[in-house]
RNA sequence: GCUGCCGUGGCUCAGGGGUAGAGCACCCCCUUGGUAAGGGGGAGGUCGAGAGUUCGAAUCUCUCCGGCAGCACCA
């Protein structure tokens, strides 16, 4: 046996046979380490305290207190306990693969029947059996063969196509958590009891395609949270009632923002309130736009096919869009039109009309463009995914050379964008080039080196997607963080040489010649309707007072004021200030608490107090103090703190 | 689109083969009350749509439509 030299975190070396496991490695520093052990980083790689180290290594024991791999092993195990405990209840269930995934894990089981909700909790007493039996995890290497008879004579389809997947050569790894088998390349806990009883949960069954392949058969996937602590796990639960309080569909409702129906699926009918907001930001947006140098242009919403044909639509992205058939008096057959999915055909068009120059270029033509898309019945959610919405859309027609200048330029646009919306956090993606694509290797060593360049000119860091970028050229995504930490995927630029080649866009260049641009396609938002959703949950509806649909409620407290109560509303109003009038039958604590729920910023209530002396008392949303404030002072106050952004 | 669940007044929900219930909201009356629900009364629903089973269907069955959770999709 050779020996192998291993190095701790604190720079101590010792000699060891190779083959040695961590396991005994920690036996060897002291009792108490070998007891709380749960697994080992060996050069830099999460090893199992059973397997053997066969190498000089950087080794570093962990237990329960290192987080991380902590719960990837608690989260790991328990999806091998609930496949385990499945079953043990329901034999002739097939099982197929259980990974670890955001605060839990899932499994995916083959099962004729659903399971319900009552099987859940079946489920999880059979799981905290198996925790509290603190059985052993016990693993071993096996030759291919053995593992595929094993699978055949248990009757385990799906673990027999996983083997086929597995690379000839890779070793096949089996775990034991008691005498229940699965094959998994782990690492794996000691035994079950490390696995904390009191801090997961089974929280959801849906259908999963086999292999996420849509052509394959639906299996039934139960998902389950998992925590170091049971107040881990409360904690989560707390988190996602919050999650649920910010959902924009119930706060639409109770704001009185939007609704949808089924007369028309997947699209908005936005109420004054809600339209409030989108015409805000929309303003903004254009205000921006015209500061950035970008023109407007609008173009059609129903467009013939034969655009659709020219720019590779129709071939590719047919069937998500609304095909409308017009029947022309005389016509042998029907017109073929489709309504715009996107809208970088029609800017091609407006391009095109007219010579262009390259004194012309980089052109910024921006849209606020309305697209309908046929999206899938099940994609639909909220406002947020839709069959009709509305881009923050522009092409920038430009060189090559263009590219990196104008990606910077973007890059600078949107993060004063998202600063003065209020995101601080994000990050930029580029996406490199896919296996399939057109386009000479060269262009895209130039154009994603443009993108990458042109995020350090801009001063940020980037990750790099490999292999996401479009078949015609790289994107950079930018993805921004909520206030609850949770990721929304907002803006984009995407370097486009395709559809001005399809669509013949030409400019004559200095040399007289005409000669192809580039196209970048961008968005600062996306769309209008999911950024609202994504504002209205980041904010949990307490927007900014810019972005309120209604700033001020003045409310009376005795019917006495109400003059008063007027002419302070028609004051505010003659500001620009969104304001409404409250003088309803009804005492003052039941209008506070009405339009504190509505999500209204300032409620100004009125008595005879502030009636002789001509103020107004102040409530600010959130708040439960008041405060008394002379009109005048607030008429000069407010109209400044309303303001966008880029306005104050 | 697929799997599962769901669809009862404006909202949140109870009921579950024998002629539809609650709370809030709404309307009317009383009350003029100082910062998160004052009191009383009233009106409002062909129980998502269609077909079937039944003496009888909101309730059972089927088919559609829509929603929710996930999966797939998001050239």
């Amino acid at each position: 046996m050779s020996q192998i030299t291993l190095t701790f975190p604190d720079g101590n070396q010792k000699q060891a046979e190779a083959g040695i496991t961590a396991a005994e490695v920690a036996a060897d520093i002291s009792k108490s380490l070998s007891k709380k052990a749960i697994s080992a980083q060996v050069n830099g790689q999460h090893y199992d305290l059973q397997w053997p180290i066969t190498e000089d290594a950087q080794i570093a024991i962990n237990t329960l207190q290192d987080d991380a791999p902590a719960l990837e092993l608690i989260r790991h195990d328990l999806a091998h306990i609930m496949a385990r405990a499945v079953q043990e209840i329901w034999p002739d269930v097939k099982v197929t693969i259980g990974p670890v995934r955001d605060n839990g894990w899932f499994y995916d089981f083959d099962r004729q029947d659903p399971f319900t909700p009552e099987d859940l909790a079946g489920i999880e007493k059979k799981m905290r059996e198996i925790i509290n039996a603190r059985d052993a995890v016990k693993t071993e290497v096996w030759p291919r063969e053995r593992a595929i008879q094993y699978y055949k004579d248990r009757g385990e389809p799906f673990k027999l196509e996983l083997i086929d997947r597995i690379p000839e050569g890779e070793d096949l790894r089996m775990y034991w958590h008691g005498d229940w088998q699965d094959l998994c390349r782990g690492p794996h806990l000691v035994h079950t009891g490390q696995v904390p009883a009191d801090a997961f949960k089974l929280t959801h069954v849906a259908g999963a395609y086999w292999l996420g392949d849509s052509s394959r058969p639906m299996l039934q996937r139960i998902y389950g949270v998992a925590f170091k602590s049971k107040k881990d796990l409360s904690a989560w639960t707390t988190m996602m009632e919050e999650a649920a309080k910010r959902d924009h569909r119930k706060l639409g409702r109770e704001m009185n923002l939007f609704h949808m129906q089924e007369e028309a699926p997947g699209q908005i009918f936005w109420h004054p309130n809600g339209w409030t907001i989108y015409t805000e930001l929309q303003d903004y947006m254009r205000r921006k736009q015209r500061a950035g140098d970008y023109v407007e242009v609008n173009t059609p919403q129903v467009v013939n096919r034969k655009l659709w044909e020219a720019s590779g639509h129709w071939d590719n992205y047919q069937e998500n869009m609304f095909i409308v058939e017009v029947d022309e008096d005389h016509a042998r057959e029907k017109t073929v039109n489709a309504l715009k999915p996107m809208n970088c055909p029609c800017h091609v068009q407006v391009f095109n009309q007219g010579l262009k120059s390259y004194r012309d270029l980089p052109l910024r033509m921006a849209e606020f463009g309305s697209c309908a898309r046929y999206e899938p019945s099940g994609a639909l959610h909220g406002i947020m995914r839709v069959r009709g919405f509305t881009q923050d859309d522009a092409h920038i027609f430009c060189t090559e050379e263009q590219i990196e200048e104008e990606t910077a330029k973007f890059i600078e646009f949107l993060a004063g964008i998202y600063a003065d919306l209020g995101f601080d956090q994000w990050t930029i993606k580029l996406s490199t080039r896919p296996e399939k694509r057109i386009g000479s290797e060269e262009s895209w060593d130039r154009v994603e080196a443009a993108l990458g360049n042109a995020c350090k000119a801009a001063g940020y860091g980037y990750d790099i997607q490999e292999g996401e970028g479009a078949f015609y050229g790289p994107k950079l995504e930018f993805t921004l963080t909520d206030a609850i930490g949770r990721e929304w995927q907002c803006g984009t630029l995407q370097v486009d040489p395709n559809l001005p080649e399809r669509l013949d866009a030409s400019f004559i260049g200095r040399d007289g010649d005409r000669h192809r641009p580039v196209m970048l396609h961008r968005a600062v938002l996306g769309s209008f309707e999911r950024f609202i959703g994504m504002l209205i949950e980041n904010y949990a509806g307490k927007l900014p007072l810019w972005l309120a649909p209604r700033q001020v409620v003045v409310a009376s407290i005795v019917s006495d004021a109400d003059d008063y109560v007027a002419e302070v509303t028609q004051a505010l109003r003659a500001r620009g200030i969104r304001a409404e009038a409250d003088t309803r039958n009804e005492k003052i604590n039941y209008k506070v608490r009405e339009h504190s729920l509505g999500k209204v910023p300032y409620i100004f209530a009125i008595g005879m107090k502030e009636v002789e002396e001509r103020t107004v008392s102040v409530r600010r949303l959130g708040e439960n103090r008041t405060q008394t404030q002379s009109l005048d002072e607030v008429l000069a106050q407010l109209p400044t703190e309303a303001r966008a952004p880029d306005l104050a």
